[in-house]
DNA sequence: ATTTGTATTGACCGAATCGGTTATTCGTGA
DNA sequence: TCACGAATAACCGATTCGGTCAATACAAAT
């Protein structure tokens, strides 16, 4: 692990991605080392030098992801304060803009989530499940509900809100153009708003 | 492949099932016949009695999807001309039953159009192209477009819908609680018919 | 230029698994 | 009891698996 805490970090992404890639893609089992390591441009060898071991490397993943996503959690908390939409609009372009930058992590996340071996799968299950709730406390405040036609919309709206959210990251997948769903996804917003909000509260 | 033709039904969809879930989950390559033999119960032997080859078997799931895919296809255009709304519930309530009754076909045509080699994978593309153009056409009409408080709304509105269709379906993934999840939709359905239509249209 | 220490790797290991074949067993109807 | 087709256990050579190790490439120090 020291090994290869010391490369550059460059290598080190280079090399955590297409291993992320891999498990993501295949799973535990079905991803192997030699396909990690051609993908990587480096050989096999190297990738024992620097984890010993296929599981550890999978467990090294596995933690990295998690912080990362944790950090990305944190973050969101930053715009807390502003109108119910626009926190919306803001979570889903941080979560495009780190989907951009960091590819592989959401997608091996999810794999991990679905790996028959329980032991870590659990573990990231309830990790997922807690952001999820952290984000449904961070989004749905009573102070905006007055700003409703119909407050009792609210919670299926944001239900709503979520769905197209899941919809909109599986559509993303590959090189896909961020830059046009994060339009449409301002647009869908501001048609919505507009719809369910009272008169006097659409600025 | 006549061997397998003359196999009782049950047998055949144990045997297809057990495949499309093998191959949706490790694609092609990765995905082997053992496991296809063990999850179906029968031995690998009687799987190449069967299919002679891998790429046989693999290329029969193919065609057997696509034409039921298209089938389902062909189901959806009974409902054509109720209103829009309940045209759009009709569709994700029939998209939904046949994910319950046939739970691996759509994510094995996921798979394949996800398969590096070309050859079969661009085929399957241009039928879910197809397939989602076909649903477009099928559920906005002009006919609907006056009963919208603002006409220009609709096509926003729909891909909206197809969003959240995607993310619904993505959720469902195991033996999820199906009619909870249609109940949602129709809730939701509701909602943005009584904010989106104008009053008189509300029924 | 030579030595030294280290980062990287090609070549290799036994074991397992791959797609596919074959010879035997099993089940059933005559 | 025999005969016949369906199913499979056992096996095939080839490949790939996770993992090891000795040789090489390389940069810094002398």
């Amino acid at each position: 692990m020291e090994k290869f805490l010391a490369l550059s970090d460059e290598k080190q992404t280079l090399i955590r991605n297409a291993a992320l890639s891999c498990f993501s893609q295949h799973g535990y089992e079905k991803a192997s080392i030699n396909d990690i390591a051609k993908m990587a441009g480096i050989s096999k060898a190297s990738l024992f030098q620097y984890f010993g071991t296929k599981q550890n490397l999978y467990e090294y993943l596995v933690e990295h992801s998690s912080t990362q996503m944790k950090a990305a959690y944190q973050e969101q908390a930053l715009y807390a304060n502003a109108d119910f939409f626009d926190r919306v609009q803001q979570a889903i372009i941080m979560k495009i803009d780190n989907l951009k930058k960091n590819p592989y992590i959401a997608a091996f996340i999810i794999s991990v989530a679905k790996e028959p071996s329980i032991e870590i799968s659990e573990h990231i299950k309830d990790l997922m499940q807690e952001g999820e709730k952290h984000l449904h406390d961070l989004m749905l405040r009573d102070a905006d509900l007055v700003k409703f036609k119909h407050p009792e919309d609210a919670p299926l709206l944001f239900r709503t809100l979520m769905h197209i959210g899941y919809g909109i990251v599986d559509e993303i997948e590959g090189v896909s153009d961020f830059d046009r769903i994060v339009c449409e996804m301002e647009n869908i917003l501001k048609m919505l708003k507009y719809h369910f909000y009272k008169e006097e509260y659409l600025l």
